[in-house]
DNA sequence: TAAAAAAATACAATCGATTGTACATATTAA
DNA sequence: TTAATATGTACAATCGATTGTATTTTTTTA
């Protein structure tokens, strides 16, 4: 289909392209009743700008490009709602990609943002990506890259916006030692991954401050699927009879251990607590209701997008590890509160 | 930042930027030898194409455009992400908008999508849309548009790929009414929007069949919100005793309705039952558990995806109205099961 | 070995918008 | 009125890759 393009406005005129497209970008240059002509024309033909040769000629997309594991995760979904927002007010345009937790896709996807020139890159990383070569290309390559929640440590070229999962991770296991449990299992991830690293840092210093000690034997490690939940939770009641509170640093990971706990008549939280991670809309519908650690991912995405914004306008702030830390905010609900056990 | 260009490569291996340019795109005009020097000096330079110089020459984008009322919506996002699945799989990448519901953002979005040369458009309208005005510019721009899920009445230019919802309907009403519910309430939204018209449809259908009369009473409009839900419960509660159960066009509303219900006391399904409509995953993990139809978002996007494809493949099989139309999938829950109540 | 055919490469225009520089009006000052 | 300044437009190159045509090189055939 034939496209309409600004020399054919310029003809139509009897002006010259650069005129036309001073007048449509509202340059000072061209005085105001040739703009309105121009516009006017633009109007009557159908005219709309072609990005690509703007962008070629700019050596701009006005592109984000957004890498998640996987979009339709509810927390990183509202991450995404959150980025367009912010980007599309801006004039930006957002470019969705899901690793599917696999590193071999991630790095594909990074090579296709790049050759797309998108103009910076929002990434939430997976599970296995430990070595950061494939995005330290994008900083060599001029790039910008942000992280948002799952991200990569070392990495000083970047800007990162995450939540404080130590932090969180303490307040979870604080909440469970206040409500009087004492066995407390941790199942988290691999803790090559910062997020669930810091989670574990914060259930372990919990215990410390309450002098717990720490047992290994109480440590899960999985993919924090909701079968792995399920799983871990026979293992632990089978293999663990003293555990009376599971911390699981995910909430789908609770979600299943919750199942299983339930199957097996275990009372919840009378015989055991549980509580997860992430404020899945599901925990606050499920019975009971699942004690967890909002993140707020719109707020997260948001940021991270602003993040990103700000360094378009004002340079290289991104530089030497500009961190926004978000607070953690636990919800507390039934399935921890042993002392209020009737009351929904 | 510099990046490197084709004639770069060019220059270093004393060729011309067309040879390097066709041994990149694997042309037959290329001698093996050659291509194979390209390609080790591309990526000794680090090159990658520029996508926005090709798309230009090209007048390609290789991207499609996915426009959806709120990606956080469960539904949605599974949508996104069957269709990024197969996008990426054929080369394409997406751009993802949303319209807040909100006619005139989805009409800039349209533009902007315009603007930026999508390949195709795949959309799922908000509720107010009920002109078509602006999706009409798409197609007279040569843009292909496939609706998916909400779609509108009329357009023959477009691709649909739609669940039958006025199956689905029918379903929902015949299943409550062999569990021997006869008032039933409807909650639905604007009848100008077609899916929420034909759920409708599907209600009355079953009404009719068991020979049970329509009482527009008992029809209720909102946006499906669920705080419409919660409202409208309390509504149909204090507003029409009789009615044993309530038929929601949505999830969101059921829930809230569920909320409402559970709040004075109702017995549900007991006393009264309720169903929702597209199998949000909190459905499932609410008590009671909430029977359902499902959509298949992944499934959806895949193949409202792939209708898009065919057409870049094999030219205008768009035409005339082409329409996928999936089963709807009763999923029989325990807020209906009047029978059957206490088991889980 | 020369001519014909085939293969590989080079040339040059093009996609559509942008932008630095040059030129032409219009306005102001002298 | 003329020179000096300011304002408005036009010219032409450019962004990087692609592609039809022309040219050169290689291979085949007579």
């Amino acid at each position: 289909m034939k496209k309409v393009t600004i020399h054919e406005i310029a003809k139509a005129l009897n002006i010259d392209g650069s005129t036309v497209s001073r007048a449509l970008n509202d340059s000072d240059r061209v005085k105001p009743k040739t703009k309105k002509m121009v516009l006017d024309m633009a109007r009557e033909m159908g005219y709309t700008r072609n990005m690509m040769a703007s962008g070629l000629r700019r050596s701009k997309s006005n592109t984000i490009g957004v890498v998640v594991p996987r979009i339709s995760r509810y927390f990183f979904s509202s991450t995404i709602a959150g980025i367009e927002e912010m980007a599309s007010k801006a004039g930006y345009n957002v470019l969705i990609c899901q690793s599917l937790e696999e590193v071999d896709r991630e790095r594909k996807i990074i090579k296709n943002l790049m050759a797309n020139r998108v103009d910076g890159i929002l990434i939430s990383v997976t599970m296995e990506t430990h070595d950061p070569a494939h995005l330290m290309d994008c900083f060599e390559n001029g790039t910008p890259l942000v992280f948002f929640d799952r991200h990569v440590a070392g990495m000083k070229q970047t800007g990162k916006v995450i939540i404080d999962d130590a932090r969180g991770g303490f307040e979870v296991t604080e909440h469970l030692i206040k409500q009087g449990y004492r066995n407390i299992a941790h199942f988290s991830a691999s803790q090559e991954t910062e997020i669930y690293k810091n989670r574990f840092e914060g259930y372990k210093s919990a215990l410390e401050k309450y002098g717990i000690p720490y047992n290994e034997n109480l440590l899960f490690t999985s993919k924090l699927m909701k079968e792995d939940g399920y799983r871990l939770a026979k293992e632990v009641i089978e293999g663990h009879p003293g555990v009376d509170a599971i911390f699981s640093a995910n909430d789908f990971a609770a979600i299943g251990a919750l199942g299983y706990l339930k199957q097996v008549g275990k009372r919840v939280p009378q015989d055991i607590a549980i509580a997860g991670f992430s404020n899945e809309p599901t925990t606050a519908a499920i019975e009971p209701s699942l004690t967890t650690v909002d993140q707020s991912g719109e707020e997260i995405g948001r940021m991270a997008c602003n993040l990103l914004l700000d360094y378009f306008d004002n340079g290289n702030t991104l530089v030497n590890d500009k961190t926004i830390m978000l607070a953690p905010r636990l919800i507390v609900r039934n399935s921890t509160q042993a002392a209020t056990v009737n009351s929904q």
